[in-house]
Parts: structure tokens; sequence; C-alpha cells
DNA sequence: CAATAGGCGACTAAATTAGTCGTATATATT
DNA sequence: AATATATACGACTAATTTAGTCGCCTATTG
């Protein structure tokens, strides 16, 4: 319970190269190179940070990737659900699902709990993970 | 990703049930049956919870479960780790497990958010996740 | 000593997560 | 225009984790 996934640890390797480097284009494989995680699971995650304006895609031959947004100003939890899809604490948050849901007796309390851990994701840049 | 697992939302409510009624013995079964929960897990969280002094058991024929600790002390990291056996929020801070420890690039920063998790969970006590 | 209730280990099933494969599309270079 | 390089996407398989079950043992009350 609780770890980060595999999607949110390459994301977070990925924008980690990219902060270091210069701001030149870097491809997926070499990003997968860089941080020894599997190119394309990396690629992947690469393409969905593209599509949220977190990275910019450059297509051709010395094409690739480059940071499209001040990580300052990317919380962690956007990062989590940009890769993660939802950071919600528990199933009936979002897909209403679970079959306690019409006799359970934590609801309320899981959604506030929730409210404070996503407030919580919220007020963490990625910028302020990487610099301890 | 994030989400509480069934193991802690029948603890909490277990607790839930143990704080709204009266002081006396709750057997696992009564518990089970009034939060709908499998009986063979709930016994199961129960002693967990007893084991590590939440809760006081008691044996015998009018036997069960009931509070051994004021919630407002108790905390939802404490729960976490108690049910759950861990909270850290990557392989590599328990286990040292992880195939890309030596490789990997973002340990530092695991370490650094894990922490501000943990301390943030520890801030939480279970008495104020029930009273919204 | 029977009835009731907790305690524990090992097992099976279900769901989620992680990783792979194949193919299509876009574009800079030649 | 051809080609090499790189992104984009869908579907699939494997691995791991989580959830739930079963059977038997131990302690205490009446
Ligand atoms: S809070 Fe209750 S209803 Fe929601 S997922 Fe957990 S058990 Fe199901
Ligand atoms: S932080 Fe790095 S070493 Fe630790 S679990 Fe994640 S990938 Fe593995």
């Amino acid at each position: 319970m609780n770890k980060l996934n595999k999607k949110v640890e390459y994301a977070l390797m990925a924008l980690k190269h990219f902060s270091e480097g210069d701001d030149t284009t870097v491809s997926a494989k070499d990003i997968a190179e860089a941080t020894h995680s599997p190119a394309e699971v990396t690629a992947r995650v690469l393409q969905t940070l593209s599509s949220h304006g977190i990275l910019k895609a450059e297509y051709g031959l010395h094409g690739g990737y480059r940071l499209a947004k001040d990580l300052s100003k990317v919380s962690v939890y956007e990062l989590m659900n940009i890769v993660d899809g939802s950071t919600d604490l528990a199933k009936c948050l979002s897909d209403k699902e679970c079959d306690l849901l019409k006799n359970c007796t934590i609801v309320t309390p899981v959604e506030n709990l929730n409210k404070k851990v996503q407030d919580f994701y919220k007020s963490i840049s990625i910028e302020e993970v990487f610099n301890v």
C-alpha cells in the first residue's frame, strides 16, 4: 500500500534528467538508457507527460522531448494524476464500484482523509522533491 | 496507486464501530456483521490491532474486543503501519530489493518525499478522520 | 467439559501493476 | 521523393500484490 508505482518513478527519473541537463531535446531511448528503465514503458510515460503539457515532443531526425513547464509549477498531485490516472484514496471516490458502498460506514471519513491527502500532494512541487 | 487497502478500511470501520458504541466488548463476528466485511479477514485485523495495543481482547463466553487507546492519540501513520506493515513510498526504503537501486537516480528525492508523506500521516489522528 | 471466542499458518483466487510486441504516423535530413 | 529517426497507440502477456478462505489450535467462561 501507499507505494509509488513504476510509471510515476520513471516519470520522476525522466523529469530529473531534463531538469539537470541543458535545454536540448532528448529522445525517449536516451532517457530510458540514462535511467535504466524499460524503453517502451518510458516512451509511454513521456508521451503521457507530453500530452499533458509537462514535456514538449519534437518529431524528426533529432527529435525527442524537452521540458515545457517549470517544475516548481507542477505539483506531485498533478504528476500522479497525469501518469497514474487517479490519486483517490478509495475506489468509491472515483469509480463508485465498491461492493460495500451501499453499507459502508466510512465513506465520509475516507472522503475527509482523501481531501487532506490530496491537498497535501497539491502543496508539494516536483522541484521541491528534487531539491532537498 | 495510493489506494487504501481493504485491511486498513476494515480497521477503520471497526474502530469507528468501537468509537461510537458504549464500552462493552464486541466479538469479531459482530464487527464483521456490522461492517459487512468478511469475518475471517476482520478477525485477523482485530487481532493485529489488539497485539499492537489499539484494542484489548477478552477471551471466554462473552469475550470480544474493546478500545484500549484513545483514538485521538493514534495516528493514521500508526494504523497503516500496524495493519499493513509499512507506509514506505518505495520498495528500496524498506526491503532494499529494487532492481534499479544501484543505478537509481531518484533515491534521494523519493526519500525526501517519503519523509514528508510520513510526517503528514503522523500528523493526522484517527479521531480527526472520523470527526469531519 | 462444553460452548464461546481469540490466534495462527498455509493456501487459493482475484485484481492490479509491470513489461512486451507490433504497427502506424510525423518530420528532418539526404 | 526516399530514408532514417522518433513519437504515438492498441493489444497482449507476465509478474506481483492484494483479497479472501480453510482448518486447526489455544484460552476462558459458566
Ligand atoms: S470507503 Fe467504503 S465504499 Fe469506499 S471503497 Fe472503501 S469500503 Fe468501499
Ligand atoms: S526509488 Fe529507485 S531504487 Fe527505490 S524503489 Fe524506486 S526505483 Fe527502486
